[in-house]
DNA sequence: TATGGTATGATGGTATACCAAGATATTGGG
DNA sequence: CCCAATATCTTGGTATACCATCATACCATA
């Protein structure tokens, strides 16, 4: 059964539809229609890697798969598209993103950028339980690290830096971060799975912490970017390998 | 008539499908969709300003506007709801999107990094004749700085930066400026439209043209940063007047 | 074997119908 | 005369059917 298949949201979305007012519990109803639900769900399928990038993403298939109308679908493949997560061929349509070790780079080095930034303002200015609440985050993500599940260890290093981009007050920088994430998203699972560092990541992020509790914007810049260029060294191990064995293949 | 009216690619495509391969020349047929048409003419319809922020998105009228299926209009709404150029209202549907300082600000910042790194880079790495093509575009802004259309102006100063982003090969960052700058467009134009800073808007661009062409980096970055602060400066000045207006007009 | 035609499948585009939710107008009762 | 309940209109959201085009694979014939 395919990923996109899976009972929840959205048929609680359906059935809700067809019991309309029922029940009167309906407070706080955040109107979230099929669109947004298709989105995240095609979304998140996309980053965790159930669509092999260059897949091509064939509309009636999907519509069967999501139990949804084709307007649905193709709003929602226009959504990603302005996203970066999908690309359309001329005259075939919609496939999974590729992605290049150049456009790999140009992404690290907007990140280091916007994250770096966001760091040194929150050392800068933070107050309340920032401070507990980052480090709650760390902690949690070092109890991922352990599991070796990349993708609680990619959802908690999320959500460090969610917390770093709240508390500076760069929503629209977060929104960009996040977007790219998405699209190098394959090669973060390759570095988040990597057997030899899951310690390196750790400590680059454990730096970043304690400078910016420690108010030292310079050094939280730093350990960022520190950070960064790390994760990008592995990913272009990793992402050269692969195009190697993709050339002997041929 | 209506700006979405205006009689050209639209009816061009409509034609061409009609008369579909009567004569041979068709080489270099470039696929744009009704789709491309469609959204290149909202999006430069809401940045140029014939759409007010806050001003409904309905879609059957638009649809009659620009004689095409709701489908196509949907589809193109989905698109610069990603972008940023439209929010959508839960049970009420699209507007053009709402800016505030807030949001204005941040953007800023970020073009501030993006369009300082861009230019360092350049500084650096330039070579061929993109000295020669840099000094071009720099004429031609000063050029349209006369006839203060603000239209040209904004279309010779994203020349100018496209070429600068260009040559550093930060293409996505470019991507991201250029949504980004669609966001504030409003802000451009009164920015642009100020009668009483041509001359500060162009010694900026001078600064940073003389900054890269001498290959100083740091300048370069610099010259930028003085740039945006000056426009992001103004542009406070406009929106503060605008926000205390429309609190005195209730 | 090579050429050309055909069948198939996918996409882009269009039209239409239906229902739900909001907004507005209307009307009836106090 | 005012308030409130109802009716109507508009819009958004969804689903479905249809056509034209493009690409590809297959097949038959020279």
């Amino acid at each position: 059964m395919s990923i996109l298949l899976e009972a929840t949201a959205l048929d609680d979305y359906k059935s809700q539809m067809n019991i309309a007012k029922s029940n009167l519990p309906k407070i706080e109803h955040a109107p979230q229609t099929l669109r947004d639900i298709v989105q995240e769900r095609m979304r998140t399928a996309i980053i965790e890697g159930h669509f092999a990038p260059g897949e091509r993403l064939i509309e009636r298939p999907l519509c069967d798969q999501l139990g949804v109308s084709r307007t649905v679908v193709r709003e929602t493949i226009r959504f990603l598209e302005a996203e970066g997560l999908v690309e359309i061929i001329p005259n075939r349509g919609p496939i999974v993103a590729l992605l290049d070790w150049d456009q790999a780079v140009q992404i690290y080095e907007i990140r280091e950028q916007l994250e770096g930034s966001a760091a040194a303002v929150c050392a800068q200015r933070y107050s309340g339980d920032f401070a507990k609440r980052l480090g709650e985050a760390l902690a949690a993500l070092n109890a991922t690290m352990d599991d070796s599940e990349w993708i609680g260890v990619m959802r908690a290093t999320t959500r460090f830096y969610e917390i770093i981009f709240t508390e500076s007050g760069h929503s629209i920088a977060w929104d960009i971060v996040q977007r790219l994430n998405g699209r190098i998203s394959r090669l973060r699972v390759l570095t988040l799975s990597a057997k030899d560092r899951p310690k390196p990541g750790m400590s680059h992020m454990t730096a970043i912490f304690e400078a910016i509790i420690s108010r030292d914007a310079d050094a939280a810049r730093a350990a960022v970017e520190a950070h960064i260029l790390d994760a990008s060294t592995t990913a272009q191990r990793f992402l050269q390998d692969e195009t190697k064995k993709a050339a002997g293949d041929v």
